[in-house]
DNA sequence: TTATCATATGAGTAGCTGTTCATATGAATA
DNA sequence: TATTCATATGAACAGCTACTCATATGATAA
């Protein structure tokens, strides 16, 4: 799909006419890896979805089952566990057996302040 | 697309079967506005893409122009203009003309502290 | 003016994502 | 044991998104 010849001829001409080839190399040192950059990438694309807003939402005030989710989102169970495993997999909620029910509460502390910053932010 | 009659009833049945009414009702008074949660949900969207991760911790570092990002990044000058005009679009960063060239930065502080948790939150 | 450079943008497209439907799993109850 | 309830999951599909290509815009230089 990339044609990564062409990208990286691009690159370099576009650095020889650039306006501040100093700072572009400076920037481009201190640039985290890329790695990183992904997964924070990954981090956000999973905040970044208005019913897995709502469940974090849901779950900032009270650990809850996925029974107790489905009524307050008014969403079908099976929506709601999919959004439950993304949530899961990318380490945001903690899942934990109680007889019938699963119960899920926030994993981090750090989502909470994600969560916390990111409405300050829109509500500004 | 949605069936909203069939939806609401089996919130309804489901509230009425669920274990913790009382909990359920609390949440669900205290949860945010929809507006609000569909702002914040679309802030993180716009935070959550690779691409446009690696254009703000450029800009996180020094303000750029373009062609400047477009030589950071190694990608072609259209798909770097379309991720700005979307960063653009969503109050994330600022542009401003200067001369032939476009510089663009960081628009808000919260930006920055997003970013900042995130990658504390990865690198953990 | 014309040519050139930096940036922006519309159309097209491949790949991804969120929901629904149907069904599976697994625990509690009868 | 069989049944019921809570949750999980695979498949299918519609809608979205990020990139590429081609081209437009708008400013500077010749």
């Amino acid at each position: 799909m990339n044609k990564p010849g062409i990208i990286e001829r691009e690159a370099e001409l576009c650095q020889q006419r650039c306006d501040h080839p100093d700072v572009v190399d400076e920037v481009r040192c201190s640039m985290p890896a890329e790695p990183l950059q992904q997964d924070v990438a990954q981090l956000f694309k999973v905040l970044g979805d208005h019913t897995r807003i709502r469940i974090l939402n849901a779950l900032y005030r009270s650990e809850l089952c996925v029974c107790d989710l489905t009524s307050i989102l008014g969403m079908n169970q099976s929506a709601v566990s999919h959004q439950l495993r993304v949530l899961r997999d990318a380490k945001i909620v903690r899942s934990q057996k109680q007889g019938k029910n699963v119960i899920y509460s926030l994993d981090d502390i750090h989502i909470a302040e994600l969560i916390r910053i990111g409405f300050e932010h829109v509500v500004e």
